[in-house]
DNA sequence: CTATTATAGTTTTAACTAGAACTACTTCTC
DNA sequence: GAGAAGTAGTTCTAGTTAAAACTATAATAG
């Protein structure tokens, strides 16, 4: 390969990327929530609610971040936080009735708009997709990347 | 296809692009810099200079964050900021000899990390990626979201 | 059973983030 | 050439971010 062939690919990552951030925060700010919190409505939705842990391995957010994102849709009316019997150390998160309305209003909104966005997709462009964001996810973290997180 | 195959994708996306910031990350960090510092300093590299208009269009980094990195750059006197003559309201940002000086050493050595991280990669293989990043892309530019901004 | 080690979650810190409002300057239009 | 509109950059706000230090609890090992 050409040296420096990579750098196109990682400015179209990132363009990519900031695109879909932005493309997405569009719908989501309608209902007075930043993506981070949106994620989380949408993880919760439709489950039992989960602990702290299990919605850090879900969302891609780092746990110390979680706790603030928590708290404000806590404040928001949005969840709640229930004592584990089991375990004192941990808690578990789910919504609140409003918390579950709100989901139930945002999320089909939003699954249309991504729907419209991929309209023109076949599903073998999602697989040649998906087999080229693996591909470059696996350079970053094979084979001598062990003392890099994730 | 089906109704929502996207949600794969678009897990990847986040994850793919999350890896590259951690791994991009890890060289950087040995320099005690961030990576919207980095962005800056190999932005700069090898020019005479630009507004921070042109930074930002450069760096996908906004204009009321680039303030703030572009001022904590030159409070470590990595960066200079002059007066443009022709327009009162713009400025020239450059690197110092100091700046210049760190540009020299971390930018060969992140190049390299890079090749590695890409050794296996043929230009086929970019290409493929470019073209499946360009499409997602698109995705959320076309055509009926004129409303978003990038 | 007690000491060590590990885990769940919170707090703290310094920085980045987008967006909106703002100031100063420039350009356009009549 | 004066007023309107646009542009460059800064400031402000509320929130997110990663990383590291911390507290409380649980699990393991001797």
């Amino acid at each position: 390969m050409s040296q420096t062939d990579f750098f196109e690919t990682l400015r179209e990552l990132a363009r990519c990327y900031q695109r879909f951030e932005c493309f997405a925060a569009h719908d989501i700010r309608q209902f007075e929530l930043t993506p981070a919190q949106f994620d989380i409505i949408a993880t919760l939705g439709n489950t039992e609610g989960m602990t702290p842990k299990q919605l850090c391995e879900k969302t891609l957010i780092t746990k110390g971040t979680l706790t603030g994102v928590v708290d404000r849709l806590i404040a928001k009316s949005l969840l709640s936080r229930q004592q584990n019997k089991q375990d004192r150390r941990s808690f578990t998160v789910c919504l609140t009735p409003a918390g579950q309305a709100l989901f139930e209003q945002i999320f089909p909104l939003h699954v249309k708009t991504l729907q419209q966005a991929f309209a023109n997709f076949s599903e073998k462009d999602f697989q040649t997709i998906n087999a080229s964001l693996r591909q470059l996810s696996n350079a970053f973290t094979h084979p001598d990347s062990s003392h890099i997180k994730r």
